[in-house]
DNA sequence: GTGGTCTAGACCACT
DNA sequence: GTGGTCTAGACCACG
């Protein structure tokens, strides 16, 4: 799974373990009807206890991103048409993107640097993303 | 000082506070040089606890926003508040842009959409800036 | 608050606790912005672990029903417009309908029946609201 | 048997199965005294495990729903599945009435259009329904 | 004082 | 085996 905690970053564990996982699917490394790690194995691999990882697992249950079924595991969810409404969306990436942007501009980027940045990163979740049919090809 | 807080996001109080202040330096409202209400003033126009307010100025005082005098108050600092290196600006922006991107194209949104919604936001926070061409009007 | 816990209906305390909540909200008599007990003080007064106290606020945060504001505590959230497409609410009631209605045709009732059980339940709900302004009124 | 399973709902099979057999015997699709599919063969065309099927069973005969005769297998039961006394019943629909009413009221919902969707659903369970005056026809 | 997170370990239901 | 819930108690951040 590949996923990477920041012990002294002072962001909870569980955030930054649902928020690696949401890239993950976002970027395709994780596919619709995947299989998770179950909750043990996922505690003992993350060095984290169960419990912890049972609450990262229900809260991306809770935003619809996987689902539990008992007994069985925790899999990647089939796309999520729309859970929110369009204004409910747009206001939670409106509040993210102003917060992006008083800190660019308070530490002196442009709009139009800032903008940059945020292809940037939209490159490397695409790059990421693995493309089965077109794996030799670099620089397409 | 039009400062909003949402007691209700979640986000903490000192926060938020903080992240409007900053917004409103860079966005010019809050010129270098400027005194800062004092804290029991702040601390009562927002209805929070001085010991709130307290930890406020000192944060902002900690990122070099404001310098606090002993006894005369805290002022904006003089100095562009670029403490950090541009590769610590662009990774810090970076990860606030890749956390957008990911919330956004979880829910459905484009690349093109998501940053239409940048400049809407930037839109908004041009708009709360004092026209620079008329400084010296004081009651506009 | 008068939350009465089953511990032997099999039924988890804390979803049995967020029912209870939920129904004390839309009969009205919790209104919006009224404060909740702490989280030790419920767990206190219905003798469960702090910890199911967190759960039972979180979930309930989730849903939009309380907003938590650290440090100060759990309060019921002000009208939450919408937070779920039309599309969803139409078929989160009408699963739970369905269910409804299995069971008691299952049981003999009839279609008229049932209905009348769920207008006789509104009543109930209805009738637990407090009227401030007509309180002497008996049979109005 | 046309029995739909949504593995992604978090509840459990055991229980959907269970509800959609009492959906078939309410609604006609399984008459009394008919012979229900080996534990073996459900199991494999529901595509679970053959325990929970042995726990579906267990449970429907304890409901009254079927009988199982000794190496013959399950058959539904012919008296009416009517276990439970009219106050009963009256208090089990009541209760998934009153959980129906309290999301849908809290989500926005007005009675009327509460009733609405009970009423739709109830013409889904009939639409179900094979017609009875056709009943001698085989394979209509 | 408030809630938030994490650990540790128990018991249960479901597959 | 799987996840779900609950208890117990620690430590931290916020007001």
């Amino acid at each position: 799974m590949d996923i990477r905690i920041n012990y002294s970053s002072g962001e909870p564990i569980c955030r930054q373990v649902c928020d690696q996982i949401k890239l993950a699917v976002v970027s395709g490394r994780l596919q619709a009807g995947e299989k998770m790690p179950s909750i043990r194995d996922l505690a003992q691999s993350l060095k984290v206890n169960p419990t912890t990882v049972v609450r990262i697992y229900n809260e991306l249950a809770h935003e619809g991103i996987v689902t539990v079924r008992q007994g069985q595991g925790a899999f990647i969810a089939e796309g999520a048409p729309q859970r929110l409404s369009p204004q409910e969306v747009q206001r939670v990436v409106g509040e993210l993107a102003r917060k992006m942007l008083i800190e660019g501009l308070r530490m002196g980027m442009s709009l139009t640097e800032i903008i940059k940045t945020v292809r940037a990163q939209y490159g490397e979740i695409e790059a990421a993303r693995p493309n089965p049919t077109e794996r030799s090809q670099k620089s397409a």
